[in-house]
Parts: structure tokens; C-alpha cells; sequence
DNA sequence: ATGGTCGAGAGTCGA
């Protein structure tokens, strides 16, 4: 089974190049974020032509995320638990029913500058939400893989610039401290336990010709509970399609499971 | 140090 996550910026603006990675890279589950539309505005007729299912979880102008799956999906939920008053739509759950049923979390993880304040307060909190249902879902019988935008630089050799990153929110030491916590409850990050070293990176600015210059960042993460961490079989982040027509600011990373 | 670019959708904010 082929998972991947890719944050689109926007299905307005980029359904057309969605559908063309979706044909090459024939995922069987795709998690997207920030889709930027309410579910009604979500074009899922398109998708489903091509054989997926929708589950959208969406919210106007801003945030949102969605699953699409060729695999029956069932106890599909919305919202991360923990919080009844938060209204951001940022996390998306389903079963896939494979050759075996797997829980697999869609999340788009808030950004959290400027870094101090209240953006960054409301970042550290829903981290600390998400270690907690991170934790309470490993008492399942099955594999569980936490999929997204972790708006997370894990380590300084997950940035082109990593002094350009010290003061900022996706990078300062509580930030990675709080992953860590998550990571440390049992969850294996599976691209870095196939890949190490630097220069892998799944996001590059628009801004200042940051793809041309490869100044990138790696923030789009699958964590794999111990028993998904058992299924992996390959890793890999689809670079060249941020080099395309219209590409969004981030490239999907996917991962393939004996599932 | 500054300004640089996108998307959504409304006359600006979030990233």
C-alpha cells in the first residue's frame, strides 16, 4: 500500500496538478492540507472519476484537509480530540481496509509564528493535544501512521539555511522538543529512519527563488506506530514536480507498506 | 536590513 501525504495550497488552484501526480504516482491513500475550501467546494466528482474516495474536513479561506482512497475507508472522524472550542480544521482520520485495516491521520499541523506569542501558544497546545490522541491510539490493535504538514524542522540538517530558521517557530527548541515527545511515545519518523543525512526537503518558499537556490525545508512527515514501523518497505519525496507549472509551495512524501 | 511570492476571496490575512 502506497500512502502519501502532500500539502496542495489551495485545491482551487491546483486540481489540475494534483490529478496529474495522482496518475503517475498512483498513491493508494492520498492526505491532503490546506486544501482552502469549505467541503461543498471541494471538486470531489473529479476524484472519485478517477477511482477515490473523498473525505474532506474543511474550512473557508484557510486550513482544511482531506483524504482520498482507492481502499474502503470506515470511522472516519474530523477534528483533533482534546479541544470542543477550536474550530480549525486540521486533522482528518480514517481505517483503510487493505490486506489489513490501518489508522491513518491527516494533519496539518499550525504554523505557529510569529514565535512568541498567541499563534505560537495555540501551536505548542494542539502538539500537546495531538502527543496525547498520538498516545491514546497506540493502544489499538492496529497500525497507526500520523501523516501531514508538521510545520515541524526537526533537526538542523533538515534545513538548506538552518540559522534562517533559529528564532522561528517551526524550528525553535520547544517546537522540536514538543515532536520529540510524540516521536519518544513509540512512532518511528520513516522517511529519516530510511534517509539520512542533509538536503532532503519537501518545501520550498515562494518567495526570493528558494526552489531555484534549494533552500528548502523538510516538514511534511509520516509517523509510523511500532506495528506500521514493521510494514515499511520503501520512502521518498516526488522533488520534481515543485520544478512544474503552478506547483504548490510543498511536494508529497509517501511511503510504501506491506499492507 | 529589506523585500521578495503565492492563494483565497474580498477590499487583506495567512503562510
Amino acid at each position: 500500500m502506497k500512502i502519501a501525504t502532500f500539502n496542495i495550497n489551495g485545491i482551487k488552484a491546483r486540481f489540475e496538478a494534483l490529478q496529474d501526480w495522482l496518475r503517475e504516482a498512483e498513491p493508494d491513500v492520498a492526505l491532503l492540507q490546506e486544501i482552502k475550501s469549505v467541503d461543498e467546494g471541494f471538486p470531489r466528482e473529479i476524484f472519485e472519476e478517477m477511482g477515490y474516495r473523498v473525505e474532506t474536513h474543511g474550512q473557508k479561506s484557510f486550513n482544511g484537509v482531506a483524504i482520498l482512497s482507492r481502499l474502503p475507508l470506515e470511522d472516519v472522524t474530523r477534528g483533533l480530540p482534546g479541544d470542543e472550542t477550536d474550530e480549525q480544521a486540521r486533522w482528518i482520520e480514517a481505517t483503510v481496509i487493505g490486506q489489513r485495516a490501518l489508522r491513518v491521520a491527516c494533519l496539518y499541523l499550525p504554523n505557529g509564528n510569529p514565535a512568541p506569542g498567541p499563534k505560537y501558544d495555540y501551536k505548542l497546545a494542539w502538539m500537546e493535544r495531538m502527543r496525547a490522541h498520538a498516545e491514546a491510539l497506540l493502544d489499538s490493535e492496529e497500525p497507526v501512521i500520523l501523516a501531514g504538514d508538521y510545520n515541524i524542522i526537526p533537526q538542523d540538517e533538515d534545513a538548506a539555511k538552518p540559522e534562517a530558521w533559529r528564532e522561528d517557530a517551526l524550528a525553535l527548541p520547544e517546537s522540536r522538543a514538543a515532536f520529540r515527545r510524540i516521536l519518544n511515545l513509540g512512532y518511528t519518523e520513516a522517511f529519516r529512519t530510511r534517509v539520512p543525512g542533509p538536503g532532503h526537503y519537501s518545501f520550498w518558499d515562494y518567495q526570493a527563488g528558494a526552489w531555484q537556490r534549494n533552500n528548502g525545508i523538510r516538514i511534511d512527515h509520516l509517523l509510523l506506530s511500532p506495528q506500521a514501523a514493521d510494514l515499511l518497505r520503501d520512502v521518498g519525496i516526488d522533488k520534481d514536480i515543485r520544478a512544474r507549472e503552478k506547483p504548490s509551495d510543498h511536494v508529497p512524501v509517501w511511503i510504501e507498506l506491506d499492507a
